[in-house]
DNA sequence: ATTCATAATTATTGATGCAAAATATTGTAC
DNA sequence: GTACAATATTTTGCATCAATAATTATGAAT
């Protein structure tokens, strides 16, 4: 029947991509654990839907590396290993220094006054202790976007955004070191 | 009703990820122009099937970037530019310049040995003329998935593979170069 | 004659129903 | 008591059907 959805306001999305953001929500809340199977009817039903959009919306999510498909088994939610952190991290790490190497390049003089006060931002709070975690956390965010958006390379940011989302499958996704952008920059 | 399909052997893969695959092949073959808009219909009736796995065929070729989907107005071929295909092109020698340092420093000598020849293989394929174009094309596939092999980054592997296929978009899709993998050796 | 509005047609999106396959459970035989 | 087989139940996967939105065409008014 009809379902309530947050956003039915400015940007009509279509109903699989509500859903997909939905799911993903319940995934990094950890609501749905990795490596618990995904059970169709009850989400359709608890969310008011038929099995055609929210099947398309794993089918999204599967491309993100969300969740792993298992023909004639269903979906679960995607289960990463240390080494899996590791990779992913390492290509984070890998794909964004480069956006700053390339930035760094090409970006006009009154854009990489904006990053470094951004960066001093960062490491101002940062240093102090533990109590500004959000803030601190909040600044490296908008850092690595004005850094991405600057470096103008739409698959790069898609791809970007893709591992960020897996990285954040794990529990205690801490930020590793920042050390290298820096460098580059 | 009933259709035929090559591979209905040995890995039994679902309908629709044979359908992407079909999809996939006619529009690296150009038969489906970019910019050009898929007629879910007529592709359903051609292939005998029904257009719900063809739908979620769609939306996995959409997250791999070949095609496009606008909300209530249907999926069209991706336009790549030609700053696309630069960008493109950046982050694939990026990843794959970064898979040679990482199997530079981690694989066994027999490994990078066997590298070697194949990049010997790949030097002598490619000097007497264009004559052997397709074996050094050959050669090259070969020696690139060995690096990535090598590396054993499954996330980058797929990165690389998405790339790939959005490279595959372009007529001419030449190597460019392939100057800098030979350097992280 | 041109432009705007309304209606009709076409195409996409979502729901429901059915068939096939895999897994789990129960019963029987050794 | 355990293991294997058969049946039943659950679940995926595909097809058909209905509704909604967008575009195009036609008609009227300025």
């Amino acid at each position: 029947m009809s379902a309530i959805f947050a956003s039915k306001s400015l940007a009509p999305r279509a109903l699989y991509e509500e859903v997909a953001e939905l799911i993903r929500q319940r995934i990094f809340s950890r609501e749905l654990e990795p490596g618990s199977w995904i059970d169709e009817l009850q989400i359709a039903k608890a969310y008011g839907i038929s099995r055609t959009p929210l099947r398309e919306a794993l089918k999204v999510l599967a491309a993100e590396g969300l969740i792993t498909m298992k023909v004639r088994r269903g979906a679960y939610v995607t289960e990463v290993s240390e080494k899996d952190l590791r990779d992913v991290y390492h290509l984070l790490s890998l794909l964004e220094s480069d956006a700053a190497a390339v930035v760094a390049q090409t970006a006009s003089a009154a854009d990489l006054k904006k990053l470094q006060s951004l960066h001093s931002e960062l490491e101002a709070a940062g240093k102090p202790g533990k109590e500004k975690h959000d803030k601190f956390f909040e600044v490296n965010e908008a850092f690595h976007m004005c850094l991405l958006e600057l470096a103008q390379n739409k698959w790069r940011d898609q791809m970007v955004a893709d591992l960020r989302k897996v990285m954040k499958l794990n529990r205690h996704n801490s930020l590793f070191k920042t050390g290298r952008i820096k460098e580059s920059l």
